[in-house]
DNA sequence: CCCAATGCTCGAAACGATTTGACCGATGGT
DNA sequence: ACCATCGGTCAAATCGTTTCGAGCATTGGG
């Protein structure tokens, strides 16, 4: 087939085969610029002929100046990010974005596997837009690295980066509703389970400086948010927003607070998986939900397997995250200006919270 | 700070400003090759002054002929795959394989947005190799479009396609064991949830022409496995393994069978989230477990969210295999032959099963 | 019959790096 | 002193494509 058999065809060999020149050859493939059928034809013609498969991307990158990837780091190995649907259906509606622009998705671990450093990839990997989701810390390696390589950013759910688009939500606005809801059904004395404060694997109740040391935004926010409306009696800080982590908490919460006269009435949890966690400890420890005890989470998750429960919860377009993470990373490619997009939160009422007992 | 503002410096312009050559410009950043520290810090400095951050990876890969890209194609979209633990964990395996030699993983969706046809991705994408899990069928235009395009192929969990390595797991024996336990428990009358055969979102009693059209190779060896030990008295299929449809499936298992006293007493199901669908189904209908029915599953998961049940299950090593696949990545790249790798599975006794009633 | 316009095709110059082999001065052995 | 060796540097070729502007027919209008 090729001259040197082992090594690919490439465009000239097409175009030399079909007696045309490599721009011409080029042409019949890009569609760009005026070309007749009949040429075209020839050409495709000698491609199949030679077993050329199309331009090779990486030469087509080069010259355009663009790789078509998007970098998307997760905050940790995909095994424990993607445990949380959260990041699960962000990811969807950006890969679904992005796939109509033809742009691919690259992960990248946020945490090395080494110690020290940030993951090669950051350094090194070819990508046009970086997209920065879940858990931006304030003075953040990664964001650090590719600020050094001058590699564009969008911001997921973090702080906002100097000049980059960023996708929020009203985290402050929604879990006080929540808690609202819980107050006006008669709670006061009402705990709070919240997500992780930055990157260490702390899990425990939470004193006042402790309080003001949460480095991740949407944790600090969501603190914020529940003291616009109670004053918590016990805020409980976890590791991760996983079910086990969630019912730990809870554990801790319902059953060291004896006597039960004092037990707190309602738990509010940053996240539905901490939620449902406290939804699985509650009924351990043989407490009804809602009599005994009310939950609420955050995040509007589908949960069939917390059945026959449903979660009173803060929903957030998760989806629509994601797609407009994507639009973002769209919108910087066309050289346009940062935004920054607010999505809508809204408080949906399920079976896990009720009248305060009493 | 560069020569024209707004585009980028290049190695040759640092070579330039250090009063060095090109080449030995490149000796100073990727290492290979003799060449002085003085030199070597000359070049780095010129570097740093000019604001360039490294060698631009496009160049670079046409250079090398290689992207450093390993394309993953998910079966689904990221958001139904995702919400697999399974699938989640062989990633985190081959992510963490990949990563020690600066390879990343992109993302390719097995099915279109369109309806017709495949993901562009898959078609354009600058790749060096693509890995092929969770579903491949026997006429898979994924793996067509792949071929064509002449990349190189790594299967996990599918029927084996020509040369290319293979990761997999003895379906066959593994469930086996756990149906022959269930049957040494004393069961007769057991009732199978099935996983999808194919890419039809069908749901179901199976009947025994529908039986050899399973598609997809894990379930294929899994039903086969079943009735290696046993003869079920029913069969049921799945669009997808999610918990919800294990839920349905059940629910009709259990409840459609009146008489209780022909109602099968053990469940086995293709896979674990299958089977804790199962498990909150037998709950909501009032059956105790495993008192009343019987239930073992595959895979081996982690669900916290399931307590206080914890699952018989047969265990396969996910992140292991997601490795394998990440070190038959490794290998093909390297030039070695195309293995086939099979990793053990176990089965492991949990909570769920116990003997036969009466 | 001439000129302008139109429509394709082509040559050449990037895009930004890596790598091979030549070259050159210095070192060390005899 | 001479020659072989060696460490370090460099020039040039190459990777495979896209795109710009020029060039060349052909066509249509006047």
């Amino acid at each position: 087939m090729g001259r040197t058999p082992g090594s690919r065809p490439t465009l000239a060999r097409v175009a030399e085969h079909a007696g045309v020149s490599v721009s011409t050859a080029s042409l019949a493939f890009s569609g760009a610029g005026p070309i007749t059928g009949e040429t075209r034809d020839k050409v495709l013609t000698s491609a199949a002929a030679l077993g050329y498969t199309g331009p090779n991307p990486l030469g087509r990158q080069l010259r355009r100046g663009r790789s078509g990837i998007v970098g998307v780091v997760i905050g940790d190995h995909p095994g424990r990010a993607f445990r949380d649907p959260v990041a699960v259906q962000v990811l969807d509606g950006l890969v679904d974005v992005l796939g109509t622009q033809g742009l691919g998705v690259l992960l990248i671990p946020g945490v090395s596997g080494s110690v020290d450093g940030v993951d090669p990839l950051l350094e090194t990997a070819a990508m046009d837009v970086a997209v920065l989701v879940w858990g931006v810390l304030s003075d953040d390696p990664t964001l650090a690295a590719l600020q050094r390589r001058n590699v564009r950013v969008v911001v997921g759910d973090g702080r906002p980066v100097d000049g980059a688009p960023l996708v929020t939500i009203d985290d402050r606005g929604g879990i006080a509703e929540a808690v609202r809801h819980l107050v006006a059904l008669g709670h006061t004395r009402i705990a709070e389970i919240a997500l992780p404060f930055g990157h260490g694997e702390r899990s425990g109740p939470v004193d006042a400086t402790r309080l003001t040391r949460a480095d991740r935004t949407p944790t600090a926010n969501r603190l914020a948010g529940v003291r616009d409306a109670v004053d918590p009696v016990l805020t409980w800080e976890t590791p991760a927003s996983l079910v086990e982590h969630g019912r730990d908490a809870a554990t801790e919460i319902l059953s060291t607070w004896v006597p039960a006269a004092e037990r707190p009435t309602a738990i509010v949890a940053h996240s539905d998986l901490l939620a449902a966690g406290a939804v699985i400890a509650a009924r351990e420890l043989g407490l009804r939900i809602p009599e005994d005890v009310s939950i609420a989470g955050f995040d509007g998750l589908d949960l069939p397997w917390l059945s026959p429960d449903v979660l009173t919860s803060v929903h957030q377009p998760l989806r629509e995250k994601g797609a407009a993470l994507g639009q973002a990373v769209i919108d910087l490619l066309a050289g346009e200006e940062a935004r920054t997009v607010t999505l809508p939160v809204g408080l949906t009422i399920g079976t896990t919270t009720g009248p305060a007992p009493e």
